[in-house]
DNA sequence: CCTCAAAATGTAATCCATTACATTTTTCTG
DNA sequence: CAGAAAAATGTAATGGATTACATTTTGAGG
């Protein structure tokens, strides 16, 4: 292995002048710096970085919990991490944590013993004590989730008004039986497209039933949503539209309606959550809710390597990106419009 | 920052006898251990990784190479990967190379730097004399896709037999004019499911026609795969069957033949390959081969240990895991059946 | 209780780069 | 051209662990 030593003597200067060239110090002179770029270019050094990264207390590593990237959303999240990351010339560790809280905790260890400079956080657990103490002791970044009273900046979109728009815009359709499927987990998301979906109901001076609300699985997973659908189509007078919270949940529904023989939009209005990849590629596309997954990675990185570089500035800041009320195939007004 | 030398101090032991607990050597006595333990415990110390690695030489990390991980096909080896790495305790860098090769190149230098140990490639380029390096002088191996004469282990499924299996359940069904979608890209899947293609014709004594044989582009795209299956159902006569390089693209096949109000699979059969989630989303569901893409994650990740542990084990040694045909809605015997 | 091998522990070199500080070289001024 | 300031370079400490080799401790056997 070639190191800056035998570069040093190759060129006939010091370790530190080769140092020097390597990180473009100004204090090298022009010429001596090209002697030593041939020097390198001749010995085909490559620096350690490790060693590098040692002396400078750094790793040039950041890492990404994701409950999962197989799903499409999570993973062009991370696409948008990995991105930026590269251009900041930054890698990134991905971890599946598959919600498992030992995974995180052992993920994030790694900022511990400097694996890691710092961490992006989709949508992971927050109900275990350790959690705070490393956002109080690493630089850590949230997104798509965040909870509330942690000091830990978060990017997503307003989940609150994005809920209001897209059931007002069913209500504006002459929707007045208008369903909900949540999903059985903690995500302030999922709380928050919940209050949205209760309050502009009540603003609409429509008391919400209990009925028309179900949850499927903490992972919107397609079975659990067939199954939320399959309870919600049975009820009498049946929802004329029904609000998923994931587009998983709403091609389920769609599924479960087509099973019936129902028609959607026809006789079933059905909307999703996310616009991931496949609600384009059957017929109806779906109506649905876009993020700008690409961007709120993208964002998050700069947030944690500003908090890197500045010393964590902004502690709990609260950054929301715009989202897209996408308006296509699956929803329309009702069959008979009924009166309010 | 506590280091080893603080444990050392607190325990009233040296440095040596610290690092020694740490890797469990059994030259420290049960009694000594204990104490340093508990000095680890009392001052929380936790150990500088790559102070370690540096001295090791070695980063415990490897790198996945992906032309893009939002595909569902690659998340699922790409979970494999980690969940292999997660239980032999390497972290796995995921590296979203977007087909480019400047981006392939410059994450293989991560290796020749040492920021990590080996590296797992999906579906890359190889046109590059580079690589050949690269494949030399570092542990690799490649997954789902291979280069022939690259002295470079592999995990991937048997293309060739897997498509010879498909077309001739769709010739046993009684499908004689059956066309096919493949990709404009090097691939050695793509090559050899077009050779599997033609033999299987050929043996049933068919003349191969130009005009059944389209091209998607490179990524499989649904636009791509919707142009092909445009111009492949507008000939005359048309195909009674499809068979497509990927599920995406069998998608995009039904999704045209809809357009046109031909139903699948009564009018038209379509299959598709790698049985990625949403094959089984909305009716018909797809008729596929399924790929093992978790294991074939998994057994590259031994594969790559294997040789870093033991010194470059068979250099080239190609592992073929078992692919599985699954027979689903999307086909059927055609309408009319035909003499041939 | 002594001797000696085995077991346990310690000392110091090592991994490879960065950088504070010291030293040399260059440049500029009078 | 001397002398001082500025620029360029060098020396050696440093980061935090591992480990070869040296040393001390332990325990068995006589």
């Amino acid at each position: 292995m070639v190191t800056i030593e035998q570069v040093a003597q190759h060129a006939g200067v010091s370790v530190a002048t080769v140092s020097r060239t390597l990180n473009n110090s100004p204090a090298v002179k022009a010429a001596t710096a090209q002697r030593v770029r041939q020097a390198i270019e001749e010995l085909r050094y490559v620096p350690n970085q490790p060693a590098r990264n040692l002396r400078r207390n750094e790793s040039q590593v950041i890492l990404a919990l994701a409950p999962n990237f197989s799903n499409p959303y999570y993973s062009r999240i991370l696409t948008g991490i990995g991105d930026r990351a590269w251009e900041l010339e930054y890698s990134v560790l991905v971890c599946n944590t598959l919600g498992h809280a030992n995974s995180e905790l052992r993920f994030l260890k790694m900022l511990e013993s400097h694996q890691a400079d710092g961490a992006i956080l989709l949508g992971c657990h927050w109900d275990y004590g350790w959690l705070a103490r490393f956002a109080q002791q690493s630089h850590i970044v949230q997104c798509c989730e965040y909870v509330p009273d942690l000091a830990c900046p978060s990017v997503s979109i307003d989940n609150y008004a994005a809920t209001r728009e897209m059931v007002a815009y069913l209500q504006g359709l002459g929707h007045s039986r208008i369903a909900m499927i949540g999903a059985d987990n903690q995500y302030i998301s999922t709380r928050l497209r919940r209050q949205g979906y209760l309050d502009i109901l009540a603003e609409a001076g429509l008391e919400p039933r209990a009925e028309l609300y179900r949850l499927a699985d903490a992972e919107y997973s397609f079975a659990s949503g067939l199954a939320a659908a399959q309870e919600l189509l049975a009820e009498t007078p049946r929802p004329t539209a029904i609000f998923c919270v994931s587009d998983i949940l709403a091609l389920s529904v769609i599924s479960a309606a087509q099973e019936l023989g129902l028609d959607v939009p026809g006789d079933l209005t059905v909307t999703g959550f996310d616009d991931v990849d496949y609600t384009t590629i059957v017929h109806p596309y779906l109506t649905t809710v876009s993020q700008p997954c690409h961007e709120m990675g993208r964002r998050s990185v700069d947030l944690l390597l500003d908090g890197l570089q500045n010393g964590k500035a902004v502690p709990s800041e609260r950054t929301f990106l715009p989202h897209r009320l996408m308006k296509r195939e699956s929803a329309a007004p009702p069959k008979f419009a009924e009166t309010i």
